[in-house]
DNA sequence: TTGACATATTCCGATATGGGAATATAATCT
DNA sequence: AGATTATATTCCCATATCGGAATATGTCAA
């Protein structure tokens, strides 16, 4: 098996850095590729296929206006994103100390299962 | 240019789902690569090799005891994950409406710029 | 129709992937 | 030393990538 596709998940798609640019710039409101691409400063195909993938994973939605295709931000489909990584918030956040007491609390007991020979205490 | 590689950055290296399962594995307590071997029900090697990943980006650290490798989560390298996804929360926890109005007025202005012809109201 | 503009798609190539299989390294035991 | 256990590395390959160049499609204007 290769690399999943960009296009598998949202984790995917943000993987690479433009799309995460694309995604920073819709959230201030519907843009025309044009004005992604000025922003961007990449070529044009670069930026339809990147659209490509963040619609394939339903982060945006285009809507025609004449010859211009405005495309809408999905935030909603970064939520597991969010999730996923508010899980660890706690890792900075809190002051350190108790959270390494626990990590290494846990981890004595992962290696006592294992290798029982380097006895605890 | 291809893709860039796993080990570009958090983003890259987590975008691969056991990564992040074993990122889950490791918060619960430092582990050694046999117990991470076990959960993910993948083969060592795949493991290690995930690992190596999740280590050149700084997410975790090894430690030797034995002929054990444990590994450590470093979660806080994951707070630039959960500083860029935090920014949209206010897309899913608040009530839609106002953000779609904000955004649908940008998006006029935007399209006003590029596209004059269709003139709005 | 012809032409200009906006965007999408196709073709190309260099590159990295992730898993499997085999092998290498390291630590420990007998 | 030899055997066993734990982990890492190497080799292989099918696959997808991203950007560039060229081209196709679609829309509006003269």
């Amino acid at each position: 098996m290769a690399r999943a596709a960009t296009t598998t998940d949202v984790f995917n798609a943000i993987a690479e850095p433009r799309r995460r640019t694309i995604i920073d710039v819709l959230a201030r409101g519907d843009q025309a590729v044009g004005q992604i691409m000025a922003r961007l400063r990449i070529a044009q195909p670069a930026v339809s296929k990147h659209l490509r993938v963040l619609r394939k994973v339903g982060l945006v939605s285009v809507r025609k206006e004449g010859r211009l295709r405005l495309y809408r931000l999905n935030a909603r489909e970064l939520k597991p994103v969010h999730d996923w990584a508010k899980r660890f918030e706690e890792f900075w956040t809190h002051q350190l100390d108790r959270i390494k007491d626990r990590a290494e609390k846990k981890a004595s007991d992962a290696s006592r299962q294992n290798a029982p020979k380097k006895g605890p205490t």
